[in-house]
RNA sequence: AGGGGAAUAGUUCAAUGGCAGAGCAACGGUCUCCAAAACCGUAAAUGGGGGUUCGAGCCCCUCUUCCCCUG
């Protein structure tokens, strides 16, 4: 029998830390941050983390357990997610993944497999693909990727140059096609008894909330914050200084924009942000949509959630 | 009040009197090793009224609105 996970999801700034921890302490469980910047240390006030105080107990995983200047990506984050759940289930807990990164949840919920590739073989060979996309371009790359994985080719824009040559390299390194790879994974069953809940709210007043939050942000010491972080090191080329409201501030800092327009900035970033959450949660299978709009208190939230979870039979 | 200038998509700007375009925003979408990333698509405009012309965003008259200068 399938062991449980809750997943409590949605775009960022929808209050989904609050009912996390609502639930949490509800049903004895144990939150695991499905977040892409949260893991690092430091970068608090831009990635809106809950506080320690704010935790009030419940443990929380996956916060804080990388350096800025450490790489984090989908395979480390299943990884220790897994480990995590496989941890809170041995002491009879029940582990509720929340956060905002669609891609990292369904890795987990659906245990996609990452092939194990030999990580230098591969930067190398990434390396020298994207100097050749550079080089000959976009059509010549297409082809190239046409020769190995014909259908890969009809589903990449070429212009997608991430993609592109990770598809390449992934026909370069593996024995398969990665169009079959993907379709096999595609085809997988959930290997969680799980609820897939997904908040969201008026878009107006989201994006209104996500103006208000950018506010509070500086008024709390983004600015201090950043300038710690590149102080200690940080750079532009950093997959942590990619976040919202950290990579908008390497122009404010060189003066190129104004802290207004850098704010500015922030907020449209984090609105488009928002956008291409719930673009992904409506693709996703089984979701349970919660309007926040049609629960004036909390208690009556949460109270709604739990209508949905059984614990006898999920 | 007088004089001058402007008025094109939500916005900033294009368009010899000859098929009104672009960037940003908005909206929709893709996603299986950087995913807070990367990429794709859609809709959307000539301020109102008259005139000249085969044909007007463009020329003329008028109204309206805005900006600048003078008093």
């Amino acid at each position: 029998m399938l062991k449980q996970v809750i997943v409590i999801a949605g775009p960022t700034a929808v209050g989904k830390t609050d009912i996390s921890l609502a639930l949490a302490k509800e049903i004895d469980g144990e939150i695991i941050s499905a977040d892409s910047m949260q893991v690092y240390r430091g970068m608090d006030i831009g990635t809106a983390k809950i506080s320690q105080v704010e935790m009030q107990g419940i443990p929380h995983h996956l916060l804080n357990i990388l350096e800025p200047w450490e790489a984090f990506n989908i395979t480390l984050f299943k990884e220790k997610a897994q480990e995590a759940i496989k941890d809170i289930h041995a002491r009879g807990k029940t582990p509720i993944l929340a956060g905002g990164t669609g891609f990292y949840i369904q890795a987990v919920l659906y245990d996609i497999d990452f092939s194990a590739e030999n990580e230098e073989e591969k930067e190398a060979l990434r390396k020298a693909l994207e100097a050749e996309y550079d080089d000959l371009g976009a059509d010549a790359m297409l082809e190239k990727l046409r020769l190995l994985d014909r259908a890969a080719a009809e589903q990449i824009h070429k212009n997608n140059k991430k993609r592109l040559v990770r598809a390449i390299e992934y026909n370069l390194l593996n024995a398969g096609a990665i169009s079959e790879h993907n379709a096999k994974q595609r085809r997988k069953e959930a290997a969680y008894a799980h609820r897939y809940f997904v908040l969201h709210m008026d878009r107006q007043k989201l994006y209104a909330g996500i103006d208000r939050r950018v506010e509070r942000m500086f008024d709390a010491g983004l600015m201090e914050e950043f300038l710690g972080l590149v102080q200690s090191g940080c750079h532009e080329g950093m997959v942590s200084m990619q976040g919202i409201g950290y990579k908008e501030l390497f122009a404010c800092m060189r003066g190129e924009i104004t802290l207004e327009a850098a704010k500015e900035r922030i907020k449209q970033n984090t609105r488009h942000f928002a956008k291409r959450q719930l673009t992904w949660f409506k693709r996703e299978k089984d979701c349970i949509w919660i309007d926040r709009d049609d629960f004036v208190t909390g208690e009556a939230l949460l109270s709604h959630m739990l209508s949905y979870i059984n614990f006898r039979n999920i």
